[in-house]
DNA sequence: CAACTGACGATAG
DNA sequence: CCTATCGCCAGTT
């Protein structure tokens, strides 16, 4: 259970400075499985609150979070309008502006 | 070992 | 923009 793609996914989360965000996709491939989009997720649930990672910085491809209203949604919002991230009219983060690169290591 | 699950992604219609 | 499907991976049951 450590020095494993799991392993690798959490320390990259743990990576994304404040400010900014990453999606599913990246965080996957960055990790060395681009297709392990939805493993990511998994983690997530598995052990945001244990390893005290930034979960709200992690959202879908489409810019977007991916909690259900009334399920974290709100809540998630909130803590990455604190960071300075913004949404547009239609709740979707600007990549332009917010997407986390690995160039930015 | 088989089936199921998950805060997904890409593609097709 | 929407839904429907399939693919992919690791951890559970």
């Amino acid at each position: 259970m450590n020095d494993s793609f799991s392993e690798r996914v959490k320390d990259f989360i743990k990576k994304i400075p404040k400010g900014k965000v990453a999606t599913y996709g990246q965080i996957a491939t960055y990790s060395g499985n681009p297709r392990a989009s939805r493993q990511v997720a998994w983690i997530l649930h598995s052990s945001s609150n244990k390893d005290n990672l930034p979960w709200q910085r992690v959202i879908n491809s489409k810019g977007k979070i991916s909690l259900p209203h009334m399920g974290g949604y709100e809540h998630q919002k909130e803590l990455l309008e604190k960071e300075g991230i913004e949404f547009d009219e239609n709740d979707k983060i600007d990549f332009k502006r917010f997407l986390f690169s690995i160039n930015d290591f």
